[in-house]
RNA sequence: GCCGUUGUGGCGGAACUGGCAGACGCAAGGGACUUAAAAUCCCUCGGCAGCAAUGCCGUACGGGUUCGAUUCCCGUCAACGGCACCA
């Protein structure tokens, strides 16, 4: 029977909203859980069909958690700085305010429509002054404890974007936004020091239930790896500083490669007998993109320093140097010492260059390929290391090293400083005013928030500045240290920054003395569960958790990691099991499913669709399973008698709550919606009073719609959403008698029924007695018998 | 290349800790109701053989451990995601 979700859902949004069904509660001694979902862009297109399958979960953990008794937090902002908006804008003449203005109407609208139960009085916006305010705030506190800094240097930027990037939003050479391929810039730009939390970052994992591929792919990210630092002198007087994660095969180093960035290159200069060369090659390696540079496949090219030469501080050997761009200049020190026989790389660039390779670890054939793995080999050629397995001889080489003041264990990290400022209009400004005599100078915590000011255009500038140059009233301001003429900062800040500390404001969206006053934020934080995509685990995921160790350090936040738990949902593909896209023509409107089914079933077969983690491919058939079930629910409601839960029914409504109960918590939502379905084939068309109460309950975080209104229509006191969460008695969830299977030799013969405290001997006699499983075993020797209590019996025979 | 994840009917997917593979839903086929269609309800639904009872095969592929393997181990293949000259 077909039910008016239309009339319904409207009803109770309006109902929750009118009396604040969600808000929660400022009573710190209740026992709290902050659920949380990535806050999203509010783009133009509205809603992608993506978003309510991590709002829905997390919705779901919520409402239960509410029935359970848990002050809930379940808050819901805007991250509405950025890009899209800012293009937009351009292109039509619209203030980018006014464009998220817009657009935060319309995804509010849908958000709504869909029945989550946000708790609205947090609402926060990156973009409102008001917030922004403490984003700044933080930056002056990292400029403060010399965390944020500028310098010159090359970025990567991105011709279309005209901006740079950070190095997680460049990540393969391409923008991580437009997929325009990025090029090298030399820029003075505003960094943020993460390199500093590395290793924090790293062992803050180590006490955080985040799913492994969430942690494993920031430990990558990271890139922490041991080795050692190890000085070679040169011919020219000046120390070669390198650092190689294999100093034990310091006695195979042939030459040594730098990259051609290096700053020692030029004081050589005069040295060199062929400068030319090398100019030209520094030249050509600038002229590349990363993404050129980096590829691998391409073949290994360099060029020999003439008239410098370098010594091998374990053999006094003299070797020579080269220059190539297969050494990053970011890394390590910039420079290596190669081991053709133990490396990859080293020894492609060896066969090019025709030098000389040295083995050092028996176990392979270095006349054909490098020997990279040497897990077991055993030092050769290699004067007092020799016999000496690899790890051994890392020791002692680090040992000889040090004692001899050459060099010295050290650790590496792949992880660069986060490239801060953009040269764009839509974003934080940053609170700096640049004087010619007094440098950089922070504006006073009083004088914040810094407001974007208004221009005419948002126009990026061929030049690579923000369009904020342009403003020069606004720009050129007197120094607040000396009053001298001086400038503002004309770069904003990148769209992650805002995102990077907004759970914690949810706390305590409104206070205008601190990003959230201390016993909030000790009620609150950390976050007990935060959903959101992978794309985020080196980019939002690991600048958050810098920043709030930062704030933990400083002693702004209570606790040193933001998020206690972190999962993560699959995408929901095209019906043709490709990307959403517009381009693809397969995109699915949110707005189009609630009008046609209604949020309910929307919200259900979000969750039925398959394994949250997992990508799923939409299905406009499978749907309408979802709608039906829900029509047959209304159905129900028809048929509800006054009465207890029947005898008969027990075990099944036991059973079916343990399992909603628990599969909720694993996000196991597909298997909890399957079980009362289930339970509801199980239920012949009609129910009791008390068996209502119990399935509707359990549908309630699922379906909220219609549950609160079958309530109401049941005649229950109250609304469903004070309702208790119905208990499940273990006693009960088990059944008198159970089916067990007959195998003989692994393959089933015959089943039977049995009570379920039979003993092993009255389950064994009965089953011998098996008619079928009498033949099988007739002339045969029982080897064995296995009974597995509850399950099955096996027969072992010859 | 390295790291990670995955591979089960026509489809989405179930299966606790090694114990009855295919729950639940979709699609499909058949039937009931209807003048008819939609909706709804009932039945069938992994493959092969058989009238049937039933038998054999079957969880990417090849091996192994085990009384017993979708689950554990070794190897191969494929797909997806991340990183990618990080010394």
């Amino acid at each position: 029977m077909e039910y008016n979700f239309k009339e319904i859902e409207k009803k109770w949004q309006e109902k929750w909203d009118k009396e604040g069904t969600f808000v929660a509660k400022d009573d710190y001694t209740l026992p709290k859980f902050y659920a949380l979902v990535e806050f999203p862009y509010p783009s133009g297109q509205g809603l992608h069909v993506g978003h309510p399958r991590s709002y829905t979960a997390l919705d779901i953990v919520a409402r239960k958690k509410r029935l359970e008794g848990i002050n809930v937090l379940y808050p819901m902002g805007w991250d509405a700085f950025g890009l899209p908006t800012e293009n937009f804008a351009i292109k039509n003449h619209v203030h980018p305010r006014i464009v998220t203005e817009k657009n935060v109407a319309h995804f509010k609208e849908q958000l709504k429509s869909l029945g989550f139960s946000f708790d609205w009085t947090r609402e926060v916006n990156t973009t409102d002054p008001s917030y922004y305010k403490w984003t700044q705030w933080i930056f002056l506190q990292l400029y403060k404890k010399g965390l944020a800094y500028k310098k010159e240097m090359a970025v990567n930027w991105c011709p279309s974007c005209k901006c740079v990037l950070a190095n997680e939003e460049a990540a393969g050479g391409v923008c991580e936004r437009c997929g325009s391929e990025v090029v090298r810039k030399v820029k003075s730009q505003w960094m943020l020091k993460i390199t500093e939390y590395a290793e924090k970052l790293l062992d803050g994992l180590n006490g955080v239930n985040f799913i492994e591929r969430v942690k494993t792919q920031q430990r990558n990210w990271i890139g922490r790896s041991t080795g050692a630092q190890v000085t070679f002198k040169t011919s020219a007087g000046d120390d070669l500083e390198i650092y190689t994660t294999r100093p034990d095969t310091l006695f195979g180093a042939t030459y040594m490669v730098m990259a051609p960035e290096h700053a020692l290159i030029e004081k050589w200069a005069d040295r060199l007998t062929n400068l030319d060369e090398v100019r030209a090659y520094q030249a050509e390696a600038a002229r590349k993109s990363d993404f050129e540079r980096t590829e691998v496949a391409k073949d290994k090219t360099g060029v020999k320093l003439v008239g410098v030469t370098a010594i091998n501080p374990v053999n006094g050997r003299e070797i020579p140097i080269f220059i190539s761009d297969y050494v990053l200049a970011s890394y390590g020190t910039g420079a290596i010492m190669a081991v053709p026989a133990h490396d990859e790389r080293d020894y492609a660039f060896a066969k090019v260059f025709d030098l000389p390779i040295i083995e050092v670890v028996k176990g392979g054939d270095v006349t054909k390929e490098a020997y990279v793995d040497c897990s077991e080999g055993e030092m050769v050629n290699s004067d007092f290391l020799n016999g000496l397995t690899v790890p051994e001889a890392k020791k002692k080489i680090i040992a000889f090293l040090t004692e001899k003041g050459v060099g010295y264990e050290k650790v590496n990290f792949k992880l660069r400083d986060w490239v801060f400022s953009r040269q764009r209009y839509w974003g934080e400004p940053i609170p700096i005013i640049h004087c010619p005599h007094c440098g950089a100078v922070p504006l006073e915590e009083k004088d914040l928030p810094l407001v974007l000011p208004d221009v005419d255009s948002y126009e990026p500038t061929e030049t690579g500045e923000s369009p904020l140059a342009k403003m020069t009233d606004w720009v050129n301001v007197p120094c607040p240290k000396c009053g001298a003429p001086a400038q503002r900062e004309t770069d904003t800040m990148p769209q992650w920054a805002g995102s990077s500390w907004y759970f914690i404001r949810y706390v305590d969206p409104h206070n205008d003395h601190a990003i959230a006053s201390e016993e909030a934020m000790k009620y609150w934080l950390p976050v007990d569960w935060y959903n959101g995509g992978m794309e985020h685990t080196t980019l939002h995921l690991l600048y958050s958790r810098f920043w709030h160790q930062f704030l933990y350090d400083i002693g702004a936040v209570p606790c040193p990691e933001p998020y206690a738990k972190r999962t993560s949902h699959g995408m929901i593909l095209g019906e043709n099991g490709e990307k959403m896209s517009k381009s693809r023509g397969n995109v699915v409107n949110p707005d189009d499913i609630v009008n046609e089914y209604g949020a309910d079933t929307m919200r259900l077969y979000e969750m039925f669709i398959g394994d949250f983690e997992k990508a799923a491919p939409w299905s406009s058939s499978s749907i309408k399973g979802c709608k039906r079930f829900l029509d047959r629910v209304w159905a129900l409601g028809e048929t509800v008698k006054t009465g207890e839960i029947r005898p008969e029914l027990e075990g099944a409504f036991h059973k079916t709550i343990k399992k909603v109960t628990e599969d909720i918590e694993s996000l196991k939502m597909n298997t909890a919606i399957a079980a009362l379905m289930t339970l509801m084939n199980n239920l012949d068309g009609s129910v009791t009073t008390e068996e209502w109460k119990i399935y509707l309950t359990l549908l309630n975080p699922f379906a909220p719609h219609i549950t609160e209104e079958l309530w109401v229509r049941a005649g229950f006191a109250g609304e469903l959403n004070a309702a208790p969460w119905p208990v499940f008695d273990p006693a009960k969830c088990k059944d008198d008698t159970v089916e067990i299977a007959i195998q003989i030799l692994g393959k089933i013969r015959a089943r039977i029924n049995v009570a379920a405290n039979a003993s092993k001997d009255e389950v064994l006699a009965l089953a011998k007695a098996q008619p079928a499983v009498a033949s099988q075993l007739e002339g045969k020797t029982i080897v064995k018998e296995i009974v597995v209590p509850g399950k099955l019996v096996n027969f072992v025979v010859r």
